[in-house]
DNA sequence: AGCACGCCGACT
DNA sequence: GTCGGCGTGCTC
């Protein structure tokens, strides 16, 4: 056999293309697939990653140059996790630079940060030092160094910050101990720790209960196999935690490390808590709030095999644990997993893909499985478990929906206008807040705040009004920016834009007629809080949305409250939704729950469906059973009346009847292709002609929509075209779109992206 | 990403 | 005549 001298490179720029370079004899031993290396690169030099060995060249010998070293850090690719990239450039159409860039935590792949090194100062002859106090005790000229040494008696040693904060003083006072030999210093490592420095309580596997027992049990027949993907589908509070938990420890005792994903939002400290009790230091957590530092030094402790179960948000799935037995994707059917910038990828899809590289099992759970799961698991690709029953003493909720079409002025009504500075009364009669808080709704809070219980009502919109115009001259605020309203907010008496943030003055009198009855409609948190107050005086409400809550210490703060029990009335949007059990909340309202059902996107019942389960899950977490009322106008629709029921099997069923008779996910593959430009016409004629080079590979299968302007047309300036392309086999497609994308030029007239498998259409 | 090469306009 | 604009192409 050839030796192999050629290392086939990929730069840091995204090129699609590998660059040759010699192996120096030096360092052949080192060189490995997925080693980052230094190389020279026109007259520069940049770092790579290896991605095959070979033992030829197609490029002239002559012009070859050689890898200059490894990377300062030695940072290796897995050869799986490797491979796992490269099958991201091709399934999401992106370059293999951008698919193997998105596998490192930036800290690691830029090479500028490295191990933290720190000071410590160690006794180094004990006898010695004895000595010394037995002689100098008592004379003052030596008192501090005799104090310090009596320390390091005890102590041992110390790093420089622990000396300087037990000791008020520079280590610098040492000088004389380590010129006498008594006192010594070395640098060490130090892991830049995450956890801070509380006490952690070990925490044991609960005995399962017979539901979570027979889910182990087919796990532990998966893992016997080699792998596989489950899809645990285990109603709200059916304690799948638990079985992750055991999972992991399963894979453990093999020698196996694992993954836990979690949605960004339910990585709460309770989360992590928990999975540290049980797992203490062979733990290590990933989420957005990390340093670069503590980043890099997790990717290095699991790197080095100190840390084997990982839990973390969506990125977390690339943790270079080496020899992997577990995937869990929590919250499976959550559009958080899919990432919004090249590459576009949807964790719980490449969980499953790297699953099986690595030939480990792969559970996805969740009270709401995505449709595509569910049909996976219909097929028999994926292992369908199911618990069904919650764990503790909880009892179902009561479920009621309230048709609001009995108890509200018409529809259109909801609109008010404030006079002048819209800092005029508010209207809170019957008539008015009908549309808002039906009778009943009302008198379940109520009875509440008598019983010292806490409720929970929805709204997903934010704001105080959604709509802010002239009615004389048809006169409606929008973004100068975006194609989007602008949603008034009273408090701060300003115009917002929710999707580029541009912010102005709410004027008092019409900008386009001077007519000072400005008129506003269309309700967000904001005005249902101040309704509320209105509504319930007295009581404490608090408002948490992304306006109120700017801050981390906001949400916890307001949570803390809330778990107090200093807040009777919490008032939300999504941000509500997930995560929070509170034992003492008894209600939860959902305000609007039709606001989701009605937008224009073929996943529109499954989220709504999916938001409706969450938020009821909020009631009776607690001894007291809980009660959930659903407002709706549309009360006999099949999604709200099965979310209302919990019957999944119900809502499923209509939502693949319509999803089958119109040919999408998960009876398709879905491919979005979407322009942008300052210019309209740039846009849409680049549009035009992506779509002109992709008619040769339109079919019976493959059915394209658009060219067309997007739903939002325009955002921060630009204009938005897209085309959507579906089909059961895109294989040849998806090539020619990779082809397509990559050799457009970045930064040009217009931009251009492919999102496979697209959540969203916006 | 850099950097060179190259082909047209306005300046010492 | 030369300086310099940034469009195009290459980097193993």
């Amino acid at each position: 056999m050839t030796e192999k001298l050629i290392a086939k490179v990929i730069s840091d720029l995204a090129l699609d293309k590998t660059f040759d370079y010699l192996m120096p004899e030096e360092l052949r031993g080192d060189i490995a697939v997925g080693s980052q290396v230094k190389v020279p690169f026109g007259r520069s030099e940049r770092l790579g990653f290896v991605l095959r060995l070979s033992d030829h060249s197609e490029y002239p010998a002559h012009r070859l140059k050689s890898i200059i070293a490894l990377s300062e850090n030695r940072t290796r690719l897995t050869e799986n996790l490797l491979k796992l990239g490269l099958w991201m450039a091709e399934y999401y159409c992106c370059s293999q630079e951008q698919a193997v860039r998105c596998l490192l935590p930036g800290a690691v792949r830029s090479g500028r940060i490295h191990t933290r090194k720190e000071n410590f100062h160690y006794l180094a002859d004990r006898e010695g030092a004895e000595r010394f106090i037995a002689e100098n005790e008592g004379k003052k000229r030596f008192s501090t160094r005799v104090e310090l040494l009596k320390n390091f008696l005890s102590d041992f040693e110390y790093s420089s910050s622990e000396f300087l904060e037990k000791f008020q003083k520079n280590t610098a006072v040492l000088a004389p101990l380590v010129k006498a030999g008594l006192i010594k210093t070395e640098s060490r490592a130090v892991e830049r720790g995450i956890f801070g420095s509380s006490e952690l309580v070990a925490s044991s596997p609960r005995p399962p209960t017979e539901e979570q027992a027979a889910v182990l049990n087919k796990f532990d027949a998966m893992l016997e196999q080699g792998g596989g993907v489950m899809l645990l589908h285990g109603v709200t509070n059916s304690g799948k935690t638990e079985v992750y938990m055991q999972a992991v420890e399963k894979v453990r005792r093999l020698g196996k490390g694992a993954i836990v994903l979690v949605p960004e939002i339910s990585l709460t400290p309770q989360t992590v808590r928990r999975f540290r009790a049980r797992f203490g230091d062979r733990l290590s957590v990933l989420h957005s709030a990390l340093s670069d530092g503590e980043r890099f030094d997790q990717w290095n402790k699991i790197d080095r095999g100190e840390a084997d179960i990982v839990v973390g948000a969506r990125s977390a799935l690339f943790a270079p644990i080496h020899n992997l037995g577990l995937i869990v994707v929590d919250e499976e059917h959550e559009s958080s997993y899919k990432q919004s910038e090249t590459p576009r990828y949807h964790a719980r899809d490449v969980a499953v893909v790297r699953g099986k590289i690595e030939s480990a099992v792969v559970i996805l759970g969740s009270a709401t499985p995505s449709a595509e799961s569910v049909e996976n698991a219909r097929s028999g690709k994926y292992t369908l478990c199911e618990m069904k029953n919650k764990v503790s003493c909880s009892v179902e909720p009561r479920v009621r929906i309230i048709d609001m079409r009995l108890c509200s002025a018409p529809a259109a009504a909801g609109g008010d206008s404030g006079a002048g500075g819209n800092t005029g009364n508010e209207n809170t009669g019957p008539g008015r807040m009908g549309s808002i808080f039906s009778p009943l709704l009302i008198e379940s809070v109520n009875d509440r705040l008598r019983r010292g219980e806490q409720s929970i009502l929805f709204y997903n919109l934010r704001g105080y009004a959604r709509t802010f115009g002239c009615e004389l001259c048809q006169y409606e605020a929008h973004c100068p920016d975006c194609s989007v309203k602008l949603v008034y907010s009273r408090r701060n008496q300003t115009l917002n834009c929710h999707w580029c943030g541009h912010s102005e003055t709410a004027p008092s009198k019409c900008p386009v007629c001077g007519n000072p009855e400005i008129r506003y409609s269309g309700s967000g948190t904001e005005r249902i809080e101040n309704i509320a107050a209105a509504v319930f005086p007295g009581a404490r409400i608090c408002r948490m949305d992304s306006d109120t809550m700017r801050r981390a210490e906001d949400y916890e703060n307001a949570l803390d409250d809330f778990r107090r029990g200093a807040t009777d009335i919490l008032i939300g949007t999504q941000m509500i939704a997930k995560g929070l059990h509170f034992p003492n909340v008894t209600l939860v309202g959902i305000l609007n729950a039709d606001q989701s059902l009605n937008q224009p996107d073929f996943r529109a019942a499954e989220r709504t469906y999916q938001l409706i389960t969450q938020v009821a899950g909020r009631a009776g977490r607690g001894d007291t059973p809980g009660e959930v009322l659903i407002q709706s106008y549309n009360p006999e629709n099949e999604v709200i009346s099965a979310a209302a029921k919990g019957d999944f099997e119900a809502f499923q069923q209509y939502d693949f009847e319509v999803r089958k008779i119109l040919k999408y996910p998960p009876f398709s593959h879905l491919i979005l292709l979407h322009f942008e430009s300052e210019n309209e016409q740039f846009a849409a004629d680049y549009a035009m002609a992506v779509a002109e080079n992709l008619k040769p590979y339109l079919n019976n299968d493959i059915k394209m929509a658009g060219p067309m302007p997007a739903p939002v047309e325009r955002i921060k300036g630009k204009f938005r075209y897209q085309i959507v392309l579906r089909g059961e086999n895109m294989r040849y497609l998806r090539r020619a779109l990779r082809y397509m994308v990559l050799n457009t030029p970045e930064g040009g007239k217009v931009s251009f992206f492919i999102d496979v498998d697209a959540q969203d259409m916006r």
